[in-house]
This record gives C-alpha cells, structure tokens and sequence, in this order.
DNA sequence: ATAATACCTAGAAATTTGATAGGGATTAAA
DNA sequence: TTTAATCCCTATCAAATTTCTAGGTATTAT
C-alpha cells in the first residue's frame, strides 16, 4: 500500500508554490528545478491539480501557476485525494460494493479510510511550510 | 493508494480460519473454495502468513492450515504488515531517509503512518467473524 | 501403495506507473 | 507586430509491479 509519485511530487510542487503565496505565478521551468522533477511529467499533476481547483494558472510570457487559496485553507488531504483520485484503499469503497452486508472485511476498509482521511484533513500546507 | 489484493485475499482466508479455530486444520482447496480464490495464488499468500508466524500448516493428507494463535489475539494490522510487507506509504518511511530534517513531507507520511497502524492493530480477527 | 495434501520456484500475463514527445494556444514584452 | 515564454492537450513508450498459472517435490494419513 503505497503512495504513488504523483501524491509525493505533487505534494512537493504545491509546497513550493505555498512558499511563494502572494508573490505571484511561478513558472513550470521554475517550480520543476526547485522541486528537481522532470517538467512534463510535473505539468500533467500541475493539470490534475487545477481540474480539482487547488491551483490555477495564467497562460502566456510570465505566465505560471499559484494557489487559488491561501496555504492555511488547503489540507494535504485535498491534494492527495486530487493526485491519487480518491484515497480509497479498496475499490469496493468507491463503487458501490453489493456485499457489503455480508463482507466481513468491508468495516475494516471503511474504518481506515475515515481515520486517513482524517489526518490528512487535519494537516494544513501552511504546516508543512513553516515547520509545523 | 491502493491495497493489494494480497492483503484483501490474504484477509479473507484469515477470517475464513478464525471462523473454524479449534476444529482442527482447513486444507487449502477447501479454504479456496470457500473465498473463492485461486488454489495457486491463495498458497502463496498462506506461506507469506507462515513464514510470519501468524498461521501454520500440517503437511500430508488430511493435513491443512491453522491460526497459530486465538482470533481475538491477532490484528488485522499484523495480517497487513505480513502480507503487504509493510504499511510504509513511502519508501522513506523504512530506509532512513537522510533528507528527513529538511524534507518538508516527512512529517506527514510519518504521522499518517502511526495512524494506519494504530486503527488497523485496533480490529482483531475476532471482531471480524462474529461481527463487531 | 496410494491419494491427498503442503511446499517450492520459475515465469507468463495483465495492469499500473512513471516518463517522454511534440505540437497547439495564449500572452507579455521587445 | 513579431517573438519568445509560457500553459495546454494528447498520444505513446518503457519499466516496474502485481496477479496468476504451471509443474514439480516432499510428506503423511489411510
């Protein structure tokens, strides 16, 4: 059960955008070299982020991309569900399982994905930024 | 963030051994049977579950699989751990990871790791069987 | 003896993930 | 008004992982 790149290198990329709250749009190029991921592959998590509306981006010459809340409003939460399409850990949580009354393992599922979900909400990006 | 379906497989024939703990051991086809796996693939697993002490085996005819301890003495979190090999949900978690100090996701994949395994050591196979 | 079983290992098939590539649309600035 | 920098979109490839199959060996109750 592991987290895919996508969560972790998306997560790096709106920590860098967060440490620049306020100062404008930063540039694919830009947040590629700090964050040391290969631009295109960052620009296809960049893309999913904006769909989920946690960035936006102004396209053309000193174009870039930014929050569209400020850091203390976006939970790591968010942006995990955003990046790895639902932190569901088993699919029947997601469709809707039709054993589900006799499954005996459906509660455990259940159980643990409302205690992730709830650390992750309970952790702001303005954390993550200033140390805690 | 998917779990693998070794770890729901793996459970489900848990569960299938807790409900005849004590009537001696199941043999492999019949475990099959009941979950509705792959003899192949479940034989697998038994022996990842062997190998981590938490079920053993008498070999020949009659022979078949067994807890190696009551239900109400095993997590889910161990048959998890055991079968998934490991909950850490990045890589850094088990290596030492000698970004830690600086990295600024380090402390979230480490506080959702405690909580994975604080819920998941939580259920025992015996709440499982009989239904909460 | 025999048949039923667990044990072991190799590898095929399918899926997912991570990354690359190239062109189009937009826009600030020279 | 041209240019260069940028975001946007989609297709595809390579690698890794997961799921599953196959075939044989060792053991043991009957």
């Amino acid at each position: 059960m592991k987290l895919s790149s996508k969560g972790r290198y998306g997560l790096k990329a709106m920590c860098e955008l967060a440490k620049h709250y306020g100062e404008g749009a930063l540039s694919l190029p830009y947040i590629a070299g700090e964050t040391l991921l290969s631009e295109k592959y960052l620009e296809q998590l960049l893309s999913v982020l904006k769909k989920d509306n946690l960035i936006d981006a102004t396209r053309g010459a000193s174009g870039g991309y930014f929050l569209k809340r400020a850091p203390e409003e976006i939970s790591v939460g968010e942006i995990l569900r955003s990046l790895e399409n639902g932190l569901e850990i088993v699919d029947c949580l997601s469709g809707d399982c039709k054993n589900k009354s006799t499954c005996q393992t459906y509660g455990v599922w259940s159980r643990l994905y409302r205690e992730i979900n709830k650390c992750l909400d309970g952790i702001s990006l303005k954390e993550l930024v200033e140390g805690e």
